[in-house]
DNA sequence: GCATAATTGGTGCAATTGCAACAATTTCAC
DNA sequence: GTGAAATTGTTGCAATTGCACCAATTATGC
């Protein structure tokens, strides 16, 4: 049996959601006026162009993105089709298969930045103080 | 020309995406654990619960739950082919649609409740302090 | 009053997702 | 070593979503 819960927590879960709801559909509508691709994909090149050499691992690269191992596999079909990423074989595992980053990837990535950085300015960051962020860092740490 | 962002600024976004989409899944693997339908359907149910008559057009529906319009009249399809709502005339629009609970919607929604709430207070309350989520409402208030 | 615009809600079709099951390895117990 | 179990990544199919566009009704300008 639960504690039941105080207004104040309910109150605070949904307000997390529909601010992390609407940011994000602003961003991505921003992304879209642009002709840019969604978000989604900016996360993966992003990972592909700081990891070393480019390229990780199927399941380095899962953890790191929230979303389902199925998707992953489609989502990578969708990049190589666009020629932003390319499948390369593991030497060390026959099973795994490496997905490295090509020049058009990181290009297109360096495209989005502007356009994410400007959007996270004006729907999230102009909006609180520097305590503010730092709070919220602490608070939702805990949440790990 | 946006001003360049501050590294807190950024992880506190990634934070925020994460601890949402993260809860997100947790919840809604416990109601389907339970054999119980997503917390979308839920939070339908407790809109149409609340308000007066058991009913809401569509309209009054809609900017409460963040989905896109198109989306809402086929959750109402579905929620309908399980009886759970029912579509009513609307008296003084003849465009409107109505939607209306029923017992059963209120129902499923009862029983609803003690898992999600659960959920809520194992992976959300019992991980911050009353302060914390006082500190967290505050917060997230502002990017209204 | 009447044409034009705006609102309200829905639909066909293509793209994406979720689920369950799978093949191909690798790891581990013994 | 050898067979059972676990890991890694993929796929077929059904359900859901996004996009563009539509039909019906109501509001507005003149």
């Amino acid at each position: 049996m639960p504690k039941r819960l105080p207004y104040d927590v309910i109150e605070a879960w949904v307000q997390l959601t529909r601010a992390q709801q609407s940011l994000r559909q602003k961003i991505e509508a921003d992304l879209k006026r642009a002709e840019l691709p969604p978000l989604e994909w900016y996360d993966v090149l992003l990972e592909l162009d700081r990891a070393d050499g480019g390229h990780l691992r199927h399941r380095e690269l899962f953890p790191r993105l929230l979303l389902a191992k199925y998707n992953l596999s489609r989502l990578v079909d969708r990049l190589a089709a666009q020629g932003l990423v390319r499948r390369e074989h593991c030497e060390d595992d026959a099973r795994g298969a490496l997905i490295a980053i090509t020049d058009e990837g990181r290009a297109l990535r360096r495209r989005m930045w502007p356009v994410y950085e400007t959007a996270l300015n004006r729907y999230f960051a102009s909006r609180l103080s520097q305590a503010d962020i730092k709070n919220l860092n602490c608070i939702l740490a805990l949440l790990r």
